[in-house]
DNA sequence: TAAATATTTAGACATTCGTTTAAATATTTA
DNA sequence: TAAATATTTAAACGAATGTCTAAATATTTA
């Protein structure tokens, strides 16, 4: 739990995690997203790992990451405790 | 925004929080809970109000601290942008 | 008005964090 | 098998973070 808040805490990783809803990618691919190193990146990717908030899987020589539930799983829970104090506008649904 | 998620990445303010839930309490009280200085919880009120996540009020000597709207809805704003590829299950009604 | 109470501000310090460059590992292609 | 490609690991370093003690500010009470 503790790794999935300090994953979020940081605005390069949420805007990985943002790229990753258009659907998985490689980390050349998520790299080439930011101005910034592979070696950075990488270490982003690795704590969005260890958050749960994504996960890795080897095909070939690249390393495809996608979106885990988990991690999101953790950080919803978490909220939910406020939730009965405040009551939040669903999303418009879009047709 | 930035500052929200900070506001929530530690585990000493992520329980002042939760200590919230049971109604406003005045910094003491607050401190109270906790094994550690009153200038660290106050350091921590602080970064929670920056986060609008809590809001002071004074009254008379006591300054009444409570849980603020404002910063919950940025953090259920953001995730949001996440729901519509993970399903969460909805809280168990209370009877 | 002096003392007591409530809380914050300031300054210091060790730890953690985000970034970089250089080197290492693994896989594919020629 | 050598070269190229994809990605990570290691080491270093300045900046940010969490905590403390000491001092300051504000309010209430005697």
């Amino acid at each position: 739990m503790e790794i999935s808040f300090k994953a979020i805490n940081d605005s390069t990783r949420r805007e990985i995690l943002l790229f990753l809803t258009s659907g998985p990618q490689n980390a050349g691919q998520i790299a080439k997203q930011f101005k910034m190193t592979k070696p950075s990146i990488s270490h982003h990717l690795d704590l969005l790992k260890q958050g749960e908030l994504i996960r890795a899987e080897k095909k070939g020589q690249f390393i495809i990451y996608s979106l885990d539930r988990a991690g999101f799983e953790i950080i919803h829970k978490w909220f939910q405790a406020f939730t009965q104090y405040f009551e939040f506008p669903k999303p418009k649904i879009r047709l």
